[in-house]
DNA sequence: ACAGATGTAACAATAAAGATTACAATATTT
DNA sequence: AAATATTGTAATCTTTATTGTTACATCTGT
């Protein structure tokens, strides 16, 4: 199963922020155009990224910004804020393993540190990239286009 | 969304061949009961490994053992092997940014690289343990009981 | 008060995982 | 050759999570 896709609306949110949001009042109508979802489903994602303190919402008037620059912004912090994972873990352990089966009692032991290692090596990478670095990338595009 | 539990399955169902494999006959029905899923379940997921090239299975007499040495089993070969990511992708993008905005046009290019790096780092690191790094931690909680 | 937003609840639709039943195919034992 | 135990796999069901949608209360500037 995949990790869902609030992870990378949430960072395509961000960089509507950026490239419109001195031309554009940036509401979750205007946002759900962009990404082609719900209206719905963005205002709940902005809802997370809202109680994560990443942006704020204008309540009425409506308009998202950003609280920090972009390139304080890491995909982490996104991640974070999302909620993807349940409980916080990557791997999905099987429920009951047999706690009368010496390996069932204790798989649980032998493994959980590695996968933990595992699920971090995946977030560190995360930390690695902003949301600076994808808006740069499409202005890029934008300025020199084929 | 997590990882299927098919992987945790698949490492405890290496633990319990190399564990009991001298004295009990490595069955689906014997798996699942340390393991507690249904028996078909197992047979699904060694259906995999076996695919992968990693274990053999006893047809009509039953049985099942690994085809080479569990230290050079590692984690990425079972991940790989029960097929945990549509496409191959741990990340799900959402499927239809809009081509006539700058963002939607370009977020693609500007995301995918990234978000390889990351799904990359997960997997490399899944490379760094084997199967036998968990038994040699389960055969210590048998030896050494609290 | 009005108009345009957000916040959120409720529920439907879709998709995937996991559970279960059933049975054909296979291999060993007797 | 028949009996037995097991795997392989299809079909179906249940459960769970995501995503989509409708509806509406709430908020804010005009």
């Amino acid at each position: 199963m995949q990790i869902s896709s609030r992870f990378t609306i949430a960072i395509h949110v961000f960089a509507c922020m950026e490239v419109f949001g001195e031309d554009y009042k940036i509401t979750s109508d205007f946002l759900a155009s962009s990404i082609n979802v719900n209206p719905v489903i963005i205002r709940k994602i902005l809802s997370q990224l809202r109680n994560a303190g990443l942006i704020e919402v204008a309540r009425g008037t409506g308009g998202t910004t950003a609280t920090r620059p972009i390139d304080e912004i890491t995909f982490y912090d996104v991640y974070l804020a999302v909620d993807l994972l349940e409980e916080g873990e990557l791997f999905h352990f099987h429920e009951n393993p047999n706690p009368n089966c010496p390996v069932g009692k204790n798989i649980h032991t032998a493994l959980d540190d590695r996968l933990l290692h595992i699920q971090g090596a995946m977030e560190q990478e995360m930390k690695k990239y902003t949301i600076a670095d994808v808006v740069n990338d499409i202005k890029k595009c934008l300025t020199v286009p084929k």
